[in-house]
RNA sequence: GUGGUUGUAGCUCAGCUGGUUAGAGCGCUGGUUUGUGGCACCAGAGGUCGUCGGUUCGAACCCGAUCUUCCACCCCA
């Protein structure tokens, strides 16, 4: 029997203590932010039954689906025709769970069971961990969190406003300004489809708009015209292209360019109203841009589209989002509107890092470590220890006799501030010898100041 | 899912066209210092060269498969 190295799935990730610090950091800013804001958390299996699962992220997203092996004889269903007819006539016999592929489904499903428990408008936030077979790449894993901030029940424009305004303090406080947060709404993508001839064609139009930044203007052109579009709707689609100025000239710009597109023109007065609500609040436009061209989630979202990009970083966006009107409809619950987004802690994590935006004393967890000489000194300790804890002072004593190299060598490492040594003097005169790691400062203290001592730190 | 890329000590990496006992820096352990960490000096431990198989007198090096890493496409947080 030969030892085996331990290893790690494809795309997961341990988090030590010093990952786990500065990920609670990320984490519980955004949780602050979403309680002040009125959500209420709210937390779901792991897995889901598939029938919840598949076919509410495409035929993509149902291959990016991890799917849970029945217990037991999970070959007891399959028959040999099945095998024959291939893997989707077979799963469905030997897999009947699946682990959440995201934040959003599950919510529906909670929303659907528990309609008449819940107050509408329901807001909730959801901070899991979401899994999806996809190939690992930087930024992206094969399991992650998510942080989801969702309104059901209303399509007040309030929600789409705040939702700004929760990412702009989230990121404020993570320290991070380099950012912009783009906005656009469905109704004009449709709006844009309509207007060039090609009604209907909104989500191939998106797809390869999406890749401007990426392969230029020239590429997508040619995509487009492989996608059937005609090149004189490519052509009317220029000037979208090259909108460039601030907000209000681009809304400007869109109520011309759309005139002839009903639902086009409604998704400009969103976005307007939206900006609006902030003026009301009296916020600012900063960070927010107006992106014609920003595409995503088109699968479900009607209105309100988000996302969050990070300037000269390596790494994707960091937060996206959107408003759905029937969310709740594919589980028999209709006329639901709901708006969220979500913010993805893994990605925040590489951006603040890559940007060393981490404050330095995330680590500092125990204030004060207790060292000692002997049995007489461990007995003493132990009961000082017992004091600093009941003072509210993180305190740690070092659970063997060992030379005192050592004792602070551990409290060195562990970044403890302070050490407290108890030898055959402390213990006569009652007092303990109090040691700043950082300046070397050592002073013989009672007790009582001892703590004042490392409370003022 | 398609195409490419990576893997040598705990970490970062050397290792020539295949040739004895695979190296460095950092880290780790011990010592110089039995009431005091960081610094310095000295000594030491630590490697199935990702894994399995093949070619060869001989493989870390060549070939195949597999796993892993990273990248592009697809898609996405």
């Amino acid at each position: 029997m030969s030892i085996q190295k331990p290893t790690l799935p494809k795309g997961t990730r341990d988090f030590g203590p010093k990952q786990m610090a500065r990920r609670n950091y990320i984490l519980d800013t955004i949780k602050a932010t979403f309680k002040l804001f009125g959500y209420q958390q709210l937390e779901t299996p792991s897995m889901e039954n598939l029938s919840v699962l598949t076919g509410k992220y495409g035929d993509e997203g149902d291959q990016l689906l991890f799917k849970i092996l029945n217990s037991g004889d999970f070959l007891k269903k399959v028959k040999t025709a099945d095998l024959e007819k291939g893997p989707s006539q077979v799963l469905p016999k030997v897999a009947e769970k699946g682990l959440r592929y995201d934040l959003t489904v599950p919510f529906a499903r909670y929303v659907v069971m528990n309609r008449n428990e819940l107050t509408f408008p329901f807001k909730r936030f959801q901070i899991q961990p979401v899994w999806r077979a996809d190939r690992p790449q930087k930024g992206r894993y094969r399991e992650f969190y998510q942080c989801d901030a969702d309104v059901v029940g209303t399509d007040s424009l309030i929600c789409e406003a705040e939702i700004l305004l929760m990412i702009r303090r989230v990121l404020a406080q993570l320290g991070l300004n380099n950012y912009d947060i783009k906005v656009n709404n469905r109704k004009v993508l449709t709006g844009i489809s309509e207007v060039i001839g090609e009604p209907g064609k909104e989500s191939a139009l998106c797809v390869s708009i999406d890749k401007l930044d990426k392969i230029g203007w020239e590429k997508v052109q040619e995509e487009l015209q492989q996608r059937g579009f005609t090149t004189d709707a490519v052509a009317k689609l220029e000037p979208i292209i090259d909108l460039k100025g601030n907000n209000q000239e681009k809304l400007d710009f869109l109520k011309e360019f759309l005139n002839s597109s009903q639902e086009g023109l409604k998704g400009v007065e969103e976005l307007e109203e939206v900006l609006e609500i902030l003026k009301h609040s009296g916020e600012d436009e900063n960070h927010v841009e107006l992106d014609v061209v920003l595409a995503r989630g088109l699968s479900y979202y009607t209105g309100a589209i988000f996302e969050v990009k990070v300037n000269n970083v390596s790494i994707g966006s960091i937060s996206g989002g959107g408003r759905y009107d029937n969310l709740t409809g594919v589980f028999g619950l209709e006329g639901v509107s709901g708006v969220g987004f979500s913010f993805g802690v893994d990605r925040i994590y590489d951006v603040l890092e890559e940007l060393s935006l981490f404050p330095e004393d995330q680590m500092q967890s125990t204030a004060v470590m207790i060292g000692y000489f002997d049995e007489e000194g461990r007995n003493y300790g132990l009961k000082v220890l017992n004091q600093f804890r009941s003072a509210e002072v993180a305190a740690e004593i070092y659970p063997d006799y060992a030379k005192v190299k050592k004792q602070f060598n551990y409290a060195d490492k562990k970044q403890i501030p302070f050490v407290v040594m108890i030898g055959s003097e402390e213990i006569a005169q009652n007092m303990v010898s109090l040691k700043n790691l950082d300046t070397s400062e050592q002073k013989m203290l009672s007790l009582e100041d001892a703590i004042l001592a490392i409370k003022n730190k």
